[in-house]
DNA sequence: GCTTGAATTGAACACTTGTTCAATTAACGT
DNA sequence: ACGTTAATTGAACAAGTGTTCAATTCAAGC
């Protein structure tokens, strides 16, 4: 009964999964039409429907595969507690624009196509990026706790520098003439600083340079 | 010839923006049918093509009249370049928000549905929004000559807190527990913040309170 | 009341949409 | 070579798209 072969159907469904993450980023959810879709992977449209039930498990499959993806990898890298908020912060953010440095597409689709789900699939979608959004909460809470971190709202922080960093793929172009590690770098110290002032644990008495 | 009556066609103009403002925001310009949006104000789909030739011109009207708006506004608040520039960069921030507070669909707008403008079009607002962000990147610049801001990147930096601010709108509810004093007070500590330390002039020994 | 011109409409047009399905092709195990 | 099942297709469907236009309603001036 088990096919093992190795084209399987899955190369074709992962090939649809790469345009339509391409050209719903480009074109948005609803100007996309199936056959313009299914012409990009040179197939009918009908064909797609062998892989995903309807338009609407496309967009769906895309978001929580890459919510799911993108809470995984930040599992397996999250800094562990003991750390000082602040340098878990700049993991943070280094970590997310590493993550989405070849998933700009995705990212992109995640927060400009969230309207286009429905009622059901956004509230698991949305579950999914609140859980996102806690790790930089609790972060910043841990941060203000330890007198480390000084801004007014924990949440609304979180929301504002994930706002900062989604900011990126709207602008960044790959020919462009600043370097991934420069744009890492950027965007950590800009999150670091909307976190709030670094707060020295003693008031030292500096010796001018 | 001239009409001397009340009710010139302006009257429907505006409601027609008003509504492809509030609809166009909710179910994004694609998803919005021209007879979904004239039945919000109790129209035949018809009448709309006396104001507007296209749908497509709707959208570039919101988009290009939110700009022109929002640069005009800026232009007259706009703080003297004598002032230091963090301040300058904190009367912005205080602006921006401020103004798009009772503007928060055609803020939504005019960077959700940037991808459904003819090329032409998009052309001219891109000039818009590429004028406004030049106001952030000569504030910070300045700010970097004189020595008060050190971002490394003044068009990144501009960028990032215009995205930073530009994420409000996607959570903030009239009806939440924050007022909107707090709001602008936080956020403009983000984006000074994300601007860089606070440097001082000069390297002080400070006696410890 | 009549005329004039603007405002609005309903029906129509040509086309596209997501989706289904019977029929066909392709690829595999034996 | 055969049979089986997976993969793909073209045609069709009902509904909806932006847009046009002749016909109609509406409001104002005389």
């Amino acid at each position: 009964m088990a096919r093992t072969t190795g084209s399987d159907g899955t190369r074709t469904k992962t090939a649809i999964r790469a345009a339509a993450t391409r050209l719903f980023a480009r074109y948005g959810y609803e100007a996309l039409s199936m056959r313009r879709l299914a012409e990009e992977i040179d197939l009918g449209a009908a064909a797609l429907y062998r892989y995903f039930p309807t338009k609407q498990a496309i967009l769906f499959d895309l978001l929580k595969t890459h919510m799911d993806q993108l809470l995984a990898a930040w599992d397996a890298k999250r800094p562990p507690d003991r750390i000082p908020a602040r340098e878990r912060l700049n993991a943070f953010a280094e970590f997310h624009i590493r993550h989405h440095w070849d998933r700009n597409d995705s990212l992109f689709l995640s927060y400009m196509e969230l309207r286009s789900l429905t009622p059901d699939n956004f509230a698991q979608i949305e579950d999914l990026r609140r859980a996102y959004e806690n790790e930089v909460v609790t972060i910043i809470s841990d941060g203000i706790e330890e007198g480390s971190l000084r801004p007014q709202n924990a949440r609304v922080t979180a929301r504002a520098v994930i706002a900062l960093m989604n900011g990126l793929p709207a602008w960044y172009r790959e020919d462009g003439p600043i370097s991934p590690p420069e744009i890492e770098k950027l965007y950590q110290q800009m999150v670091s600083g909307a976190a709030g002032p670094v707060i020295p644990k003693e008031i030292p008495c500096s010796t001018p340079a």
